[in-house]
DNA sequence: ACCCCATGTTGACACCGTCAACACGACGCA
DNA sequence: TGCGTCGTGTTGACGGTGTCAACATGGGGT
């Protein structure tokens, strides 16, 4: 058969997984991505809706892998330590995937909320870093924490990577910084939220 | 004179603030921008050497607006409250203006530091941020601890507008959880960074 | 009076996403 | 066996975009 029975779909990923990093999710034109897979044109359309629903199968593949590394890194620790390797995990992603990471977050580009896919991979990615801070606070305030744990460690992330705030390399003292902050902040009487603490059945 | 004698690029400039936030930044393309300020579509090039210096332009509008809005929030406040009036002016920025807040920091389409204006004005921006830490903590953690707070309001700012985590009016409670979270590890002994935290004259 | 230059305009090119129309091999059903 | 349908692939065409070139024009300095 001279078709590619399948892996057609699987080699335009691969390629726009590869060209991705090299020009950034605003450079990848379908037409290239087609062609540095071998096929014409307009084979994306044949497996994808369009440009964005190409995008989103990229982002998706990205959230599952930082999902993956977090677990990996705060796997076998517990308490603090889990915390600053999770969020060394997610810093260190997004260093060494740049563009993917703008794309994972670019409502822009990709609106996740309309893929399904990508937003059950989101989910997973933040239930991660939760389940990390569920070890070390109170269950009544794991959301208030862990949403506190993603903004510093997001934040950090993006800042370093679209403004160049400081060296990558300082990212293991930063990680182990935050997660000192976000878990002294854990063990405090409910802070911050008060005003409407009681939403939360605190 | 048939000229706009020079008013053509604050035209074309308002044209494209106006724009940006009804198409967002990808969307927005230099021949409409100059269609809608009543010119040729090659006018945008007498005043700007190619669009990503237009964008520039825009961005460093965009950071002005965000540091008077830091000051003007945190100006006759002090400590805690200063910090928490900050975080929600930025966090209400980034709210009310989307696209600008996302072209501000979207290295991809506009990268500040090649722009030495819009770099001049986001440093200004930080220096507004860093002034309010520097009201509540020692001169020697200024920079780590406006750092953190700069990542966790950033961040908590990219992730409702880019994933829709949470609903804009949580802004005020949020901006004050942040606020005492940071302002309580500004109390604290060196924390986290201590492992290199020599090289800040502590 | 003259020329230069800032400012503005149209022509042209390559590239892009996408819609149509068409080619062809695989497979179900008579 | 033959035939039709469908999944997959290809090329043609259209409108849109950023940008380079060439050209128009009017005001200010010599």
């Amino acid at each position: 058969m001279t078709y590619h029975h399948g892996d057609a779909r699987a080699a335009l990923i691969a390629a726009a997984g590869e060209w991705l990093e090299e020009v950034g999710a605003a450079g990848l034109s379908l037409r290239g991505v087609a062609e540095r897979a071998g096929l014409s044109r307009q084979a994306p359309y044949n497996h994808f809706a369009d440009k964005e629903a190409m995008l989103a199968v990229l982002a998706a593949q990205g959230f599952e892998r930082l999902a993956a590394a977090v677990r990996a890194a705060s796997g076998w620790r517990a308490g603090v330590a889990a915390l600053a390797a999770a969020g060394e995990a997610y810093i260190g992603f997004a260093q060494a995937r740049p563009a993917l990471f703008r794309l994972m977050f670019a409502r822009e580009l990709v609106d996740i909320a309309r893929f399904p896919e990508a937003a059950a991979a989101a989910g997973d990615a933040l239930a991660a870093l939760t389940q990390v801070v569920a070890g070390l606070c109170p269950a009544a305030r794991v959301a208030d924490v862990s949403l506190a744990a993603w903004s510093i460690v997001h934040g950090y992330a993006t800042l370093t990577n679209e403004a160049g705030i400081e060296p990558p390399a300082r990212r293991t003292a930063r990680a182990r910084q935050f997660a000192e902050i976000v878990a002294a902040s854990a063990r405090t009487a409910a802070d911050g939220t008060n005003t409407r603490s009681r939403e939360h059945g605190a």
